[in-house]
DNA sequence: TCGATTTATCTCGACGTCAAGATAATGAAG
DNA sequence: CTTCATTATCTTGACGTCGAGATAAATCGA
């Protein structure tokens, strides 16, 4: 139960503005979608720089984690991993391309699937990985500290009812 | 009050997944922050689809509404509008030297501060972004339709205590 | 008043992403 | 077996963003 609500953030700012403006229109919408688009945006500044230290790049990091959670033997073709990180196939091709440049992931034909192919970790990208991911929870749960653990199981139940739509509908391989 | 939750999201599996994999780590701050990340980079798609139809890109849309919000005289500074849309000083000089080009806005240095710049939405730069505006409200209404009114004003709470933060500390010049 | 610091904007090269299309293999239907 | 639609990956060029640094004006302090 908490009584004091005096803060502020600058999506209350915009939406006071938009009442302002044009009083004829609801901006409520905003009062989410603007929080998760501009959350977003600050989300990612703070994982590049905790990625600098580890010298991993956000990009690289998002594919090996993939691989990673797969499990055994951790790879994946490059079209589920283009599905778990929204992402173009071309920028996907791209991505893997460098990743195996360094060292950090391996590419072989699908022995299935002649159009396919395999895009495994390496165990230095496992290892690379590991310790990145260790840093970023700390970082995240340091960011949630505001919330308690009931209001953060609120607040990812109710996220995951705007998500469901996009998740299940459409397998898009963009 | 409800009872249903048979429903899963790509994150709840990406979760499950990690717990397999490291049951060693704690990694519920996934189930929010990765959720953040991920409905933003839907609802981004959205928004280019979205203003698509009125021939307009996402990044012009951002300043645009900046300037309309703002008020008469529909001017601001380039360095309140990059603070207003999170993007770097470099980013914002590119961005309105194509929107002054496309005549949606004009430059003029302010007269009170000689090293600054005073950014004007023009007319038709007014009448672009209300017809664009108006537009993605009526969908981003569509999209939270799974929402009670009162669930979207929970999270928008939950939302704003993880952005004051952010939004308070740093008056961030990038 | 002078020098140092801060603030506001711009420049530019590197980089990652996207969209569209190319290639090639698979699967389905008759 | 042949044709057609689909699926998987890659190629390419255009584009937007970032980061670092340059310039210049304003502000602060002694």
């Amino acid at each position: 139960m908490t009584f004091s609500r005096p803060v502020e953030d600058e999506v209350d700012r915009l939406v006071a503005a938009w009442k302002q403006e044009r009083p004829d229109l609801d901006v409520t919408p905003l009062e989410v979608l603007s929080r998760v688009s501009r959350l977003s945006r600050h989300l990612e500044r703070e994982r590049r720089a905790a990625f600098a230290s580890h010298d991993m790049e956000s990009w690289e990091f998002d594919v090996l984690t993939a691989l990673r959670r797969a499990g055994e033997p951790y790879e994946l073709s490059p079209g589920a991993l283009l599905r778990a990180t929204l992402v173009t196939s071309g920028t996907m091709t791209n991505r893997i391309d460098r990743l195996a440049a360094a060292g950090l992931v391996t590419r072989r034909p699908d022995p299935e699937d002649r159009r396919g192919v395999l895009v495994r970790l390496t165990p230095a990208g496992m290892h690379r990985v590991d310790a990145a991911f260790a840093d970023l929870l700390r970082r995240e749960r340091e960011l949630l500290a505001g919330l308690e653990q009931h209001e953060q199981q609120a607040l990812a139940a109710l996220l995951r009812t705007l998500l469901v739509p996009f998740d299940t509908s459409d397998a898009a391989t963009h």
